[in-house]
DNA sequence: CATATAGGTATCCTCCTTGATACTAGGTAT
DNA sequence: ATACCTAGTATCAAGGAGGATACCTATATG
């Protein structure tokens, strides 16, 4: 028996795809309190990024079906970006991964 | 005020790297329930992965200090991995993560 | 006229990760 | 004598993600 791709068909295999993005933890986390606009998710980053690449990370979240980019006609232009329902549905992960996030700081710092 | 490297201070940053290896995620679920040798890590593994890749990964978690590498010495070799006191705690990101995977999994069938 | 604004895309380059392959150890089975 | 077993490392090639830079829109402002 061959082995498969399992995207699609493994919670863990996906989750891994999905959250694969340099940026994408950190992106779902900035945009769990509700609409954030381009350039402010730029100043809230916590490191230097491009705007290319931010745009690109942004756009394969909305492609995945986890963030929602609205645009109106206006000049210049504004968007805004917030998650969808499924995207809204990943915050008991990055709860349960914030306080992990904490605890393996500690550690770090015990190591050192 | 320059922006800085937020590993070791901030926790979804922190997880976004431990995280970021191909499969990192995977491999914690497989060792969540007690030590796996490596062998039989390989033909868990869900796609085909080749074993100079498989212990690049369990070096790097290794190092990183979620996994305990334990050799015996015999002939043939025999080497267990098992999540150390650290990884075992992420174990709640991999409940929740879990979840919402399958949930997600529900999502791309409506889509489709 | 030049410039700033917000939110991008197009293109190229580089680096890092992964994959492929060959090689290793020492003992046991055929 | 040869092959097989486990658990690797060393080396090289390929691919993809990310970064740098230039360019775009249409309007308002100096």
């Amino acid at each position: 028996m061959d082995k498969k791709d399992l995207f699609g068909l493994c919670p863990f295999v996906t989750s891994q795809k999905i959250l694969s993005g340099k940026w994408s933890i950190y992106l779902l986390y900035l945009l769990k309190d509700g609409p954030v606009r381009f350039n402010e998710l730029m100043r809230m980053m916590p490191e230097e990024i491009t705007h290319t690449t931010l745009s690109r990370q942004l756009k394969s979240l909305e492609e995945e079906g986890l963030i929602v980019r609205k645009e109106y006609s206006q000049i210049p232009p504004k968007v805004e970006y917030f998650l969808s329902e499924i995207g809204n549905k990943f915050d008991k992960v990055l709860l349960a991964m914030g306080e992990w996030g904490e605890e393996y700081i500690e550690f770090l710092k015990e190591k050192a």
